[in-house]
DNA sequence: TAGCGCTAGTCTCTTTTTGAGACCAATCAC
DNA sequence: GTGATTGGTCTCAAAAAGAGACTAGCGCTA
């Protein structure tokens, strides 16, 4: 059981210690905490569109590392979006696809997703400007 | 300029370089990945309901460290979310409002959020499940 | 008037997370 | 038999995050 380190869960962390506004923080931090990894919405968002298996994801997300692609794919296969299913082919492959619950979540999240593909001219403008008025 | 090792931002990173389906990938990627970060969601929550000092959102949010508070606001007020207003006052205080570009985003992301406090319930069976299966 | 707390941070040090890359066993084409 | 492909795991180095001390100016108070 302490055989992965990487995937020690945290101690299912601080119950809800919030004091003033805990209006949904606590289970929205424990659902978003694991979706707002790095590469969770990548992954998320190359299943929504058709299952894949483990070395196409890896081409299609270039600059992953085997490691956390691995990791990733267990964490989002442990909280339920996405399934794993082995086929016994001479080299052994894996397919990945998206679960129901998976496609409920991409539902809004692709929204999300959108909105950034939409206004990444504006946020960018907004970092020069900010950079700019750094150099002061 | 190389005052905060930690804004030091990334080699302006691997210009969209994936090669099949880069439908908005790289875009995405790179505003996604700021606001993917563990705190940013919980700041731009609380600053989508009112402006806040900083004092409040770090009681607000208890198990933030100040260096990760002052960084998350930072980096949301790079990218246009929030604006940083100073006031004068005997000890300096400073306040965080949330901008026009910040509720334009918060909106789609209001909606993951839900999303997450409506199916908190059913990941948590995901995953215990998993686990449980994970035993053998 | 010395001591304390408040403000918003920064600085340093330690721990955790991530990334790079080697390695694995089986199987196929050459 | 050499080399490539499959889906990983392992180790080690680098980067990021967390903990906590420290700052400066002002107000309160004993």
């Amino acid at each position: 059981m302490i055989a992965n380190p990487d995937r020690a869960q945290k101690p299912i962390g601080k119950p809800c210690d919030t004091p003033g506004r805990d209006a949904g923080n606590c289970p929205v931090r424990d659902v978003i905490d694991r979706i707002a990894g790095k590469w969770s919405t990548l992954i998320l968002e190359a299943l929504a569109k058709r299952p894949y298996r483990f070395g196409e994801l890896r081409r299609l997300v270039p600059d992953i590392s085997q490691r956390m692609l691995t990791q990733t794919l267990r964490d989002l296969q442990r909280d339920g979006y996405i399934d794993r299913e082995v086929f016994p082919t001479k080299p052994p492959s894996v397919e990945y696809r998206m679960t129901d619950l998976g496609r409920s979540l991409f539902e809004p999240l692709s929204k999300v997703l959108q909105w950034a593909g939409d206004n990444h001219a504006l946020v960018r403008a907004a970092r020069e400007k900010y950079d700019q008025s750094e150099l002061a």
